[in-house]
DNA sequence: CAATTAACTTTACGCGCGTAAAATTTATAT
DNA sequence: ATATAAATTTTACGCGCGTAAAGTTAATTG
């Protein structure tokens, strides 16, 4: 491209032979106007260097595309990857993404979602903090603004739901862990964040009951989203107190799961599923630091990929002006087995 | 405030008495007004509930609040940890800060500062991937956009740079393990993404000289952003060949020690500063999650906040007009001792 | 108290683009 | 080739706000 400094789609229309109408239509849609035209349209562009002003497209249209995607905390790796995932999402199917985090505060989500607004977004991918969240400002938002709900559901909002079956996770891994040796107890937080906690409490105590152990849950206190912390602190204690009834232990989830195997390495305890070994430890959710923990970390993983995929489809049909019914979709993990269960 | 839907400032300007013009001045600067007209806005805005327009206010704006905070990669906690600080130092400033990530590759780095561009921001806050950024785009858009280069340093571009003392940093945990113990191998990338590692090596070097020992750098193939698996396989391999000359090895970074932890906890390798331990390792970063490796990482941490409130600042004064020849701004580290060394 | 200054109101225009309507050109089908 | 439909051009207006200029009101000073 030459250095020709085009000010406005007007001058664009002019040196491309162009109407300006007509270049309107195809910054909105390349697809909506001839193959002709649009092989022209792009080989002026690539001599003029002219990209449209955003915030006058963006002012009189009623439909921006925008899209929004709000995470709980972008410093857990798992919403940073995840987040990932959708933006390039977005991008590959025309929209802006504009990423947000509601740095695990209820009072900042809702002002995320503010901010949301203001933005007039064609849509929102959104994950809410959950339990803390403001259910009255997620619930008003949704009506006001195109959000599709994932990772973490509130209630029948927006529209649709997608995350991963937290029942079949526990379950799946419960399972692995009462065949290969003794019945895990179940390490959680008392207060967690998310409601997806108690889903897999539950489907840990259904599992349990299924092939006839007795369940045994340790709760720990502690609030907030410094998980690792928790789970240190409260593994501290358990060992201690020898609240663990097994020498296996199921997290809630591999944040929790990093902290108590901190928790073990402090006191001395050696966790794998060698002879040596004295407990076994595995958790939930595929952690991308998983891997990297000593022992590495047996879990199970959320589908990533589908996940992303099927909330981020979901949102552009639901966009495009297909109307369907509030639907859940709840995706199966994978096993990951590695040394420490 | 009543429901009463405001559409525009013309109407708002009508409901709360205060012309139109002076209303513009409010919302672009609070302060801007008296304080007695300020008070009465303040007031017909709880009353009512009007924001304006984002699009219309930024459209003719030559200078907007936006600010841009570009980081590397977001999935690194270290990365989400600083960006989370810059974002609300912005806030409290009252920009309106956008977050975006380069994701590890030069052409959407490229890409992230063109969207940058479009969005007409005050002023950038960026880190560059480094030796892979495409310097000539950096420098372009640092023509065209105040913008403070922080993390890592690119030539002398922008406004200024702000990031640690990598000399001080190797330096300090170099002497640090001489004087505890034997003098520490340098465990590095042999291609690392980011220009401090060249300056940490030099720095070990250096301080290896001056206590009188020889140096030692151990540096492993491995292209990308997946440092921990790049150590642990470096480490596998340093540790199968007996690369390693003492019993301390000091890494390039967190990331790079958190996968050499791996590769010894696979080898049966037990580190630490017991008498039953093999060897020690160090990091240098204070990684979010240096805490929780097994064992806890012994590093030197930036000053995540200082950097942080230095690099806002420095953009903010620069913005609100102060001018000022450009400046390396460099924050020394603190050590921080755990149990690997 | 008048004189000065700072803040505000009134008026008016422009920003860059969306978008509607009518006229015209181009593609597609018969 | 002609009829029909689809895409494009021309013309024109409006969006919500920034901002400049001139006049008016309110605060500050001596």
């Amino acid at each position: 491209m030459t250095g020709n400094k085009i000010r406005n789609m007007e001058e664009f229309a002019r040196v491309s032979g162009i109407s300006r109408p007509t270049l309107s239509k195809y910054f909105n849609d390349p697809s909506s106007v001839r193959t002709n035209t649009r092989t022209r349209i792009e080989a002026a562009l690539e001599l003029h260097d002219y990209r449209p002003n955003i915030y006058a497209m963006n002012q009189n249209r009623k439909l921006t595309k925008n899209v929004g995607v709000v995470v709980p905390l972008l410093s857990d790796p798992y919403f940073a990857e995840i987040a990932r995932n959708l933006e390039q999402r977005c991008i590959a199917a025309g929209y802006r993404p504009t990423l947000f985090s509601s740095h695990g505060d209820p009072a900042f989500e809702v002002e995320v979602l503010e901010t949301l607004r203001s933005l007039k977004p064609a849509g929102v991918l959104l994950a809410p903090l959950g339990r803390a969240s403001d259910r009255k400002a997620l619930e008003r938002f949704c009506e006001d603004v195109p959000t599709l709900i994932f990772d973490s559901s509130v209630d029948e909002i927006g529209l649709a739901f997608v995350g991963s079956d937290n029942f079949q996770f526990t379950a799946h891994i419960t399972d692995y862990l009462c065949r290969t040796g003794e019945p895990p107890c179940f390490f959680e937080m008392k207060t967690p964040a998310n409601p997806n906690a108690h889903r897999r409490r539950q489907s840990y105590l259904n599992a349990m009951k299924e092939f006839g152990h007795t369940p045994d849950v340790i709760s720990v206190e502690g609030e907030g989203w410094g998980f690792e912390e928790i789970g240190r602190l409260g593994g501290h204690e358990a060992l201690q107190q020898g609240y663990f009834s097994t020498n296996t232990i199921l997290c809630s989830n591999d944040r929790l799961a990093i902290g108590l195997l901190t928790a073990c390495y402090e006191k001395n305890i050696r966790v794998g599923r060698g002879d040596d070994c004295a407990i076994r430890v595995a958790g939930q959710d595929g952690h991308p630091h998983s891997r990297y923990t000593c022992p590495p970390l047996t879990t199970i993983s959320h589908n990533y990929d589908a996940v992303s995929q099927t909330a981020a489809e979901a949102l552009f049909t639901a966009i495009e002006g297909q109307v369907s019914p509030w639907k859940s979709t709840r995706l199966e993990g994978k096993l990951i087995l590695r040394d420490s269960a």
